[in-house]
DNA sequence: GGTGACCGGGG
DNA sequence: GTGTACGGTCACC
């Protein structure tokens, strides 16, 4: 079965007539008939280079089909090599498919990139896209992958509902992602599908450039490979951790494309200085696309258009810098050029840095082109703003330092690494010290508990936190599911069979307890350690056989993840105290001393680091 | 701490 | 025949 939108909006589905091969071999035919009689310009799905159209290419092959999607003429499907897409060669290779005439769409590709900006998505699957984008129906049909060939014998027609939703779904995406790729379609001398899965300096710069060359006539400089200069990165400061209150954080728009326009930095080879006139250009379209689009009827066509070509320029612009940095790959890469780059850079944080702190803010810490602060108790937020514009009066007229926000309390703990309370009470946690994908949820939990408490300035509650948890713990509140941290599977069996007797690895012994000897590199399982310190495997409910839920298990090690509590999660909010003060809001309530001064009086810190603490990255 | 391998996503 | 081919995370050295 295949569900296919028409241009015209309308969806159909169709299904083979026959049965077995024969019928399977009839659909494929179905198909090819059905894109000529439509003749798309795009054809577009999610996944369409990792999943259809291999699968496509292989069914037909087997039947010995002729898959025809492309234009009269030339109906056969031909394959280019791509970082992603279906892994066809023995050596890992990958390709993906080209039909002649017609564009391959993969709505993926802009997933990938909206979420390379927004960090939002849990994850990048169709249906948990459209529902982040509010464009899921509410009354969507849902199937399981692996139940749908069982669902269509009893039921067919849900599995057509559920087809049906899946293309509207990936038209919607289409429609709400796809805009900046087709923005840069129509100005980058490379057709749609190249500039929809390309990389923005090699797949748009570079043939930007080149065509600049071949126009005015000029000659283009030789590839040259890098001479060896090391690349230095963007300034990363932490100048104080533990609790601050009443944070601001201020950061530069665009910081690296700014600065390449501002002192002029371009490649050295580029005697044109075409990369330069084509970033001042970008900026200027962006500017005015965005001008355009806030004078454009809200959610109109016209104004999706102007809000996709801003959002093209963008990701453009900032990849300028990029295709600098990228030693020796691409023609007009140039490490000195990126160096300065980058030098301007930590200079106009420094700056920016001193010119703050000069007018009695507390620095917290800085990364790259942002940096936050608290201000004094009595500052009202139109103070916070004037220092901040009067530090920006300071930069070069296009670098422009702007307000970016400002927070009730944040928790500083590395750089990269800290908790903010909003004044609107929300609690936003960044870097891997805060959220992790292998966290054990109970910890998870208790963190994000723990640290609300104590940015609203609750160490009693802190503390309150811990002793529930460790009550939870010791009662076996928490089914196993909750201790079990998520792992993905590096070593085949026989590959874990070689090392086991040297060092014998939790998840692999989890899967030998339950039983199960086959799994495929890359598998994800949930894991968790059991009285006596064997290995417990999560079963998915759906999949179990066996009577017994794992799910409900309780057997789990209490002093391990009792131990696991305290180093992993609770140490996470050390810098917030004097260590003294650490070890009464983190004492065990089992081995609690007569003389424990109360934690009521214990108040929060913020130590301050030696200055200059400058990482390359 | 740096480097290389591998994943994503689909049914 | 030659060049081209995403960006992030995680394991492992």
């Amino acid at each position: 079965m295949a569900a296919c939108r028409n241009p015209s909006g309308t969806t159909e589905i169709l299904e083979s007539r026959g049965h077995g091969n024969a019928g399977e071999a009839d659909l494929i035919n179905q198909l090819g008939a059905k894109v000529k009689a439509v003749d798309p310009d795009v054809i577009e799905n999610h996944n369409l280079h990792g999943f259809d159209l291999p699968f496509l290419v292989r069914r037909a092959r087997i039947l010995g089909v002729q898959l025809t999607l492309g234009r009269a003429g030339l109906p056969a499907l031909r394959v280019r090599a791509a970082r992603r897409g279906s892994a066809s060669t023995p050596d890992g290779r990958r390709v993906r498919f080209v039909a002649p005439g017609r564009e391959l769409i993969d709505t993926l590709d802009a997933v990938l990139r909206y979420d390379f900006a927004t960090r939002e998505l849990p994850n990048h699957r169709l249906k948990t896209v459209a529902r982040h984008l509010g464009i899921a129906g509410p009354d969507r049909e849902y199937i399981k992958g692996a139940q749908i060939y069982e669902v269509y014998r009893r039921d067919p027609e849900r599995v057509r509902r559920y087809a049906t939703a899946d293309v509207q779904e990936v038209a919607g995406v289409a429609r709400m992602l796809g805009g900046a790729a087709f923005a840069l379609a129509q100005m980058a001398p490379r057709r749609y599908e190249r500039v929809a899965d390309a990389g923005a300096a090699t797949g748009i710069i570079d043939p930007l450039l080149v065509r600049a060359y071949l126009r005015s006539g000029t000659a283009l400089p030789a590839h040259q490979p890098g001479d060896g200069t090391p690349h230095s990165g963007a300034a990363l400061h932490l100048f104080a951790a533990g609790v601050a209150r009443r944070v601001v954080k201020a950061d530069v728009a665009s910081l690296y494309p700014s600065l390449m326009r501002s002192y002029r930095i371009g490649p050295a080879r580029d005697h044109l200085g075409a990369m330069l006139t084509l970033v001042d250009r970008l900026v200027e379209l962006r500017l005015a696309a965005k001008a355009s689009a806030r004078q454009s009827a809200p959610e109109s066509a016209e104004r999706y258009g102007y809000e996709a070509v801003s959002a093209a320029m963008k990701l453009v612009v900032n990849s300028a810098y990029g295709y600098l940095a990228a030693g020796g790959l691409t023609r007009f890469a140039d490490v000195q050029a990126a160096n300065e780059v980058t030098r301007r850079g930590r200079e106009t944080l420094e700056l920016v840095c001193g010119e703050l702190a000069s007018r009695g803010v507390t620095l917290l810490e800085a990364d790259t082109d942002g940096v936050y602060f608290a201000v004094p108790d009595h500052w009202t937020e139109p103070d916070e703003r004037r220092v901040v514009a009067e530090v920006a009066a300071l930069l070069p007229l296009l670098v422009q330092l702007e307000f970016e926000g400002r927070y009730s309390a944040m928790l500083s703990h590395e750089p990269k690494n800290y908790a903010l309370l909003g004044y609107d009470g929300a609690l936003l946690l960044r870097g891997v010290a805060f959220r992790s994908s292998r966290a054990e949820p109970f910890g998870q939990a208790f963190l994000r508990y723990a640290v609300a408490r104590l940015l609203a300035g609750d160490v009693p509650g802190v503390r309150e936190a811990y002793v529930t948890t460790l009550d939870r713990l010791r009662g076996r509140h928490f089914a196993a599911r909750e201790v079990a941290s998520c792992v993905r599977l590096s070593k085949t069996w026989a590959q874990y069979l070689q090392v086991r007797d040297s060092r014998r690895e939790l998840p692999y012994e989890a899967l030998l307890a339950a039983g199960r000897k086959s799994w495929s590199v890359g598998d994800r399982i949930l894991v968790y350690r059991r009285k006596s310190g064997a290995a417990g495997l999560i079963e998915d409910s759906e999949d179990a056989v066996a009577g017994i839920d794992s799910a409900k298990e309780r057997d789990y090690d209490i002093d391990h993840y009792a131990r696991l509590l305290r180093q992993t999660f609770a140490v996470r909010l050390a810098c917030a105290f004097s260590p003294a003060d650490f070890e009464v809001v983190f004492a065990d309530p089992d081995q609690m001393s007569l003389f424990m001064p109360s934690v009521a009086t214990i108040q929060t810190v913020l130590g301050k680091k030696p200055p200059t603490q400058t990482v390359d990255c």
